[in-house]
DNA sequence: TTATTTTGAGACAAATTCGTCTTAAATAAT
DNA sequence: ATTATTTAAGACGAATTTGTCTCAAAATAA
């Protein structure tokens, strides 16, 4: 079951590993992050130029140049990344992708997902980095792959 | 947010059709489900017979020909048809895809999603076929995209 | 037997996602 | 000014998923 695309996966645990690791304000460079949490360097680069384009980090070049965030980090919840990298849309989905599937034409399974997404979607609009960035601080939660 | 692969909404579909319109141990020929749910005629095929071969359906070549289910509909579940086709651990996964996320080494967000992948595996394991065919028989639920 | 209908099997193509590479632009340091 | 460092941008390639096509194999019917 692969819920979030690795654009997703990616651009939150850079964000994470910044709030968990980095003073707000500073800013961080894309090759650290890359090699701190094994991630493609482009690739992560892509990512966050989209976080950045989106008005979500700030980004500057040059020696010692990086991104940071635009906004204070308990300000930034997870639905904002995964909104920009997986689509204003991705919490509404029809588990058997019939288009148009609702209120009004639900498929066989719709009374129960609908459930499961609101609960996911409002898990995802209430929990910020700040939240996740303590709870990596405190519990010495892992971002890496290793 | 895509939980189901195609493969997965199609069998579940195909196998909806079956338990909501025909008698158990009928056989369904694929190429009228195919055309009753808008379905590539030789994708269904491929992922029928991948259930086929996993002993959950039971195929017949030649005129009058088709699948029919191998066990009584109440006696299958949506785990086992999402199981076949997405994989066996198809419940068991990270949502930042971190190798060995778990209990004793935890990403930031296992807390919360392993409440929410063991609901989703829940319903998954208890609904049955024969569940959702009466549902869609009587409130007449669709399984096709128009 | 011969023709017809149906699933089985596998090669192939298209679309999407994921990742790599090269070059440009901006900034800083020397 | 020149060089080094960093993000920006976009072309390109690899991998996976999705879908198409062809032919074989099995069963039926004539």
């Amino acid at each position: 079951m692969k819920v979030l695309s690795k654009a997703s996966a990616y651009g939150l645990r850079a964000l994470l590993y910044i709030v968990a690791h980095k003073k707000h304000g500073d800013y961080v460079s894309i090759r650290e992050m890359s090699e701190e949490l094994n991630i493609s360097f482009h690739f992560l680069t892509k990512i966050l130029q989209s976080l950045t384009q989106q008005g979500l980090l700030e980004s500057y070049r040059g020696p010692n140049g990086g991104i940071t965030l635009k906004r204070p980090p308990n300000e930034i919840f997870l639905i904002d990344v995964v909104k920009i990298l997986d689509g204003e849309d991705f919490f509404d989905t029809c588990l058997l992708s019939l288009p148009g599937c609702g209120e009004a034409e639900p498929c066989p399974v719709h009374d129960f997902w609908k459930v499961t997404k609101a609960a996911l979607k409002n898990e995802f609009a209430s929990t910020s980095l700040t939240e996740l960035g303590t709870k990596i601080s405190e519990n010495r939660l892992r971002l890496t792959d290793d």
